[in-house]
DNA sequence: AAGATATAGTGTATCTCGTACGGAGTTAGA
DNA sequence: TCTAACTCCGTACGAGATACACTATATCTT
């Protein structure tokens, strides 16, 4: 078949297919070495926090060293985003909407655990062993659950996008009162009550006096995420009922 | 009631809050003569092509004189965030299922419009008096309709993580074939089809087979996106019935 | 063994950008 | 007229990614 196309660099170290050669000084690192020590630090220091530099001092190697592994500061990144991702939860004996209950929560835990994922294009098609696993445990129960390949793909992208919004969401406003002061919810509110008023903007308005953007404790960001999670596996649901219903 | 903070200065900019002072020659540009042109660069070379110095001079100006408007790089990005938005569609006398599902396929088009707004932390709440209209009208529509406040921000955001993530999707699928060549859904789906093995990754491969990642024409693309909007309008849709059947 | 050759690691040099700083010209109020 | 507030600009600095050339090392070939 011959239709071996040649792998962009990252991808094929991201999979353990470097053409292993035998001549010259063995490596003494591993691409997961380093991006474990990235990943370190942008857990840390944020995303900033990683430089070539940083991550090679911490290796204890010289700042172009690095360049041997990645062909560059992006395919770093590439790499610790698959390589953050953590295995997906096992179907088990779940039900369907058990399991994408599970996997969507799943999914949001690990992008609140490591928020500069949100900062590295988080809704990318996914191409590491890692994250297409992801990928692959709902493609599967979603075939078990009936539904055609394409409408899996479908449903799997907006669980994925519903994960990452409530990430975000929750890393916004939980903002670490840093600089100037305005960040966190508390702050978006006085922000909002300031510059909206009634007249051009009534939705916002009445959804500011109705205290709906007040102090949201975890449980209660907890009790939002179900909700909207809900909503969705019910339109999922519903198709479901219906495939079933037309091919029984 | 004298609960004045001090607008972030971007903010305060963004919303013709400048505390206007007599003295001195006037300012030759304004925040949105430099957004403006700061858009078309991103529009035309990328994210990577919007420079401080590019800006100024395409104005004429020096780059220093740009921080006169803004206080830092970050801060134009914001503000270009903001005014790149439409406005948002006029809700009329369409259902409040007929707006929404308008309103998100109008945010899509505009995300899709400018790519580079992806790359800008697409999820963020807003800030700007574009962005928040839209986020506005979401709310104000569902509330007509009945829902709560919290209710109609959790689902305005979901709706808008959506339409995000079509945008993405849109955008990393339709790949302009620039360098190494594996770019576009029909790279992605080659590239799969090398790395992902039957016994690893079960799902994937079948969906592989199955031919459901194929070549996507625009109009496969544009049924995809209602197919996944049918999905949340339907789950918005049963909560609003359970609303109104317990207080009708 | 003795080359020959491919590879790993390093130091230095660039290049690109954002932005701090200080100065010069400008306009309105005192 | 003097001065304060302000706009704009030139220069300088510093951070950070990466190209390049070089050295050292380990294996393969003869």
């Amino acid at each position: 078949m011959g239709s071996e196309q040649k792998l962009p660099t990252v991808i094929a170290q991201m999979w353990g297919r470097k053409p292993v050669s035998r001549r010259g000084p063995s490596p003494g690192l591993t691409l997961g070495r380093i991006t474990d020590v990235a990943i370190e630090i942008a857990d840390a220091e944020g995303l900033a926090g990683v430089r070539m530099s940083s991550v090679a001092a911490r290796l204890g190697v010289s700042t172009m060293s690095l360049y041997g592994y990645v062909t560059s500061k992006d395919d770093l990144l590439t790499a610790m985003v698959d390589a953050a991702a953590p295995d997906p939860p096992e179907p088990g004996t779940l039900t369907w909407r058990e399991y994408l209950a599970l996997w969507a929560r799943a999914n949001r835990d690990f992008l609140s655990g490591h928020p500069w994922l949100l900062e590295v294009s988080p809704l990318t098609p996914p191409t590491g062993p890692r994250t297409l696993r992801w990928l692959d445990r709902a493609l599967t129960v979603l075939a078990g659950a009936g539904l055609a390949a394409a409408e899996a793909i479908n449903i799997t992208s907006t669980l994925s996008a519903y994960a990452v919004s409530a990430a975000t969401l929750q890393s916004a406003m939980s903002g670490t009162v840093d600089e100037a002061g305005p960040e966190g919810l508390a702050g978006y509110t006085a922000l909002l009550t300031q510059l909206v008023d009634a007249s051009s903007y009534p939705g916002l308005a009445a959804a500011l006096e109705s205290g709906a953007f007040g102090a949201a404790p975890d449980w209660v960001e907890e009790a939002d995420f179900t909700f909207g999670l809900t909503l969705l596996l019910d339109g999922i649901e519903a198709l479901i009922a219906r495939r079933k219903e037309t091919e029984p």
